[in-house]
DNA sequence: GTCTATACGCTGATAGAC
DNA sequence: GTCTATCAGCGTATAGAC
């Protein structure tokens, strides 16, 4: 893997422990045991390094959709959990949810693609529902962008409060959810 | 209102807004007019401040179950919705949300009042579910202690959304929350 | 690409005058 | 209680050598 993607990555897992105004270049740089400057070489600005983070994540999300392009509803839905359970099985948070609460405090660019990344979960997730009701693999009322919004928020928060909580709880959150969610 | 009281209620929302690492004495000084070692007259570290924003929350917390307690439980219920929504209305974000996103950094204190207001809120919420579902104001499956997580998870992002998908957002989601949780 | 060296503002925090 | 003055340390960031 190349400098610039160990950064990125170290970076991304920063940001979900310790939030965007909790880490440091020298954070970085002493997990890749080089200097700060090398660091910068990379990466001008915070801003620019938060941005890149956030894009990567961006792409990465694209890429999952690719790959679970053929799964029905009920299958996409169950990725996109066990997606979020990944992350805080190791310990790490939701990446929107660090960021939205600082958000008064993000670089204008950091700012743009974390909604950027919420608005494309958002705009997989609400057809996937629709999709889904349709073909009765989902039960629910109202309006699919609503669900939608409501299952990504509390796929944000279980991550947040796992950190808390623990990763038990994580677990018994996402199973009745889903049993909500399954028909 | 004291000087004290003031620099907990400034803290508070700047925890809400910026993140506890994201605002400093200077902005709190700033805020009041009055200079940086005025606010450490009453808070020596930044750690017992942040200690004492969130016991004063608890206070508040149990001064509101106080309140609400002659309330039945869909009622009880809804007053817990409109104390979050108000956060939303004036911009702020949700306290828990913003100190767990950066919950490795926070000093011990602070982290364990957090765990505490959390704590707080569940073993207040768990038995008002258990029994308004009793009472049929409710109707949900499995165990109310994960149906009370799953409540506290949506209210803690939905605050945290509303910053980046604004305000409209969270008063559908709280809504349509409420529609699935009451007969 | 990575280093050394350096700049400079901000941070949390303290001592002592008023 | 609030001030002035001051501190050491860390933050992001840059210049230029290797």
């Amino acid at each position: 893997m190349s400098t610039r993607d160990k950064i990125l990555e170290l970076a991304e897992d920063f940001i979900r422990t310790k939030g965007y105004n909790g880490f440091s270049y020298s954070d970085i740089s002493q997990a890749l045991a080089v200097k700060n400057a090398a660091v910068h070489y990379y990466f001008p600005t915070k801003e620019s390094l938060g941005a890149s983070v956030l894009e990567k994540e961006i792409q990465g999300f694209l890429a999952h959709e690719v790959h679970w392009k053929r799964l029905n509803p009920e299958e996409k839905v169950r990725k996109l959990f066990e997606l979020f359970a990944g992350y805080g099985r190791i310990g790490l948070s939701c990446l929107m949810g660090s960021l939205c609460s600082a958000y008064e405090t993000l670089p204008s660019q950091v700012r743009m693609n974390t909604k950027a990344l919420g608005q494309r979960i958002l705009a997989w997730l609400t057809p996937v529902l629709e999709e889904g009701r349709k073909q009765r693999y989902f039960h629910f009322e109202g309006d699919a962008r609503d669900r939608a919004l409501i299952l990504l928020c509390s796929l944000m928060s279980s991550l947040l409060l796992a950190r808390v909580q623990g990763f038990a709880t994580l677990e018994r959150i996402h199973k009745q959810i889903l049993q909500d969610l399954i028909a």
